[in-house]
DNA sequence: AAGATATCCAACCGCATCTCG
DNA sequence: ACGAGATGCGGTTGGATATCT
């Protein structure tokens, strides 16, 4: 597609001719064209370009296509929902200065940020309230959906963890059975040991909880495998801490008293 | 299956600002 | 200080593709 453009050329006598510029999508031949001009010479003097490699191209046309395309540290893909917060609190902040906003997302060009704010919050919902209130919505959706995500790793975590102390536990009570003439007094001894060295534990129904969190155990197979080593009618009910501590630091604590 | 609508994105345009002679 | 050309920026358009009805 050409157009006519600009006048650049002088020829014959004084007479101007009309440079045609060519217009439209970009070809990869003018893409290596335009990459090469600026391996050799730099970004910048972008008027230069159609006479140096041939290119039909204004230099407006040439930066757009560096700029928005053809720059090596852009980064593909879609906008991640951490970029989309840092867009909408700088939109919140800067307005429709998208340069300013693109500063800040390295590998995103202000061409990109601000197609995506009109296609995601600029909707042409009739009302423009209405617009606004779906943007915040679906912002607000996602941070949820973000926001559940961390809490059920975190969830997974607290779980792995009790997991490994009830594993642990269950090797101390295999240590305490070989000394079972012992086991009460020592059991009792060893669990206000643990009691001491974790001061923020407190107890709840039977159960020991650190760091406030409620760590009632859901039934599971090791559960009913420990309810076996600490179901003990002579001491105090069961025992169970949220944050598993290091193995090792278990079978020290008990040790001294097998 | 087909038409309507939404979304994405490259590219253009006009204006503002910068740079340099 | 001034003016012309270069560059940067934001708004807009239009075509391709995806999704909905």
């Amino acid at each position: 597609m050409y157009w006519r453009g600009v006048m650049a050329g002088q020829i014959g006598h004084g007479i101007m001719e009309e440079e045609v510029w060519r217009k439209g999508p970009w070809t990869a031949e003018e893409d290596r064209l335009l990459i090469d001009y600026v391996r050799l010479h730099g970004e910048g003097r972008w008027n230069s370009v159609a006479r140096l490699t041939g290119l039909k191209r204004n230099g407006k046309s040439c930066r757009l296509r560096w700029v928005n395309y053809l720059r090596p540290d852009l980064k593909r893909g879609q906008i991640t929902p951490q970029e989309e917060s840092i867009i909408l609190e700088l939109h919140a902040r800067w307005g429709n200065r998208w340069s300013t906003i693109a500063r800040s997302l390295p590998g995103r060009t202000d061409n990109e940020i601000k197609n995506y704010w009109r296609t995601h919050f600029k909707k042409k919902a009739k009302n423009p309230f209405d617009a606004a209130e779906k943007a915040k919505n679906r912002f607000l959706r996602k941070q949820l959906f973000h926001q559940q995500q961390q809490q059920q790793q975190l969830q997974q975590q607290q779980q792995q963890q009790q997991l490994q102390f009830n594993l642990d536990m269950k090797g101390v009570m295999s240590m305490f059975e070989e000394n079972n003439s012992h086991r009460v007094p020592y059991i009792s001894q060893a669990r206000q040991e643990i009691f001491n060295m974790y001061p923020n534990t407190t107890e709840d129904q039977g159960y020991f909880m650190l760091n406030g969190n409620s760590s009632v155990p859901n039934a599971t197979e090791d559960d009913t495998l420990l309810d076996g080593l600490w179901n003990l009618d002579d001491v105090q009910g069961n025992f169970s801490v949220a944050n598993a501590t290091n193995k090792a630091g278990l079978y020290n604590l008990v040790a001294p008293y097998c």
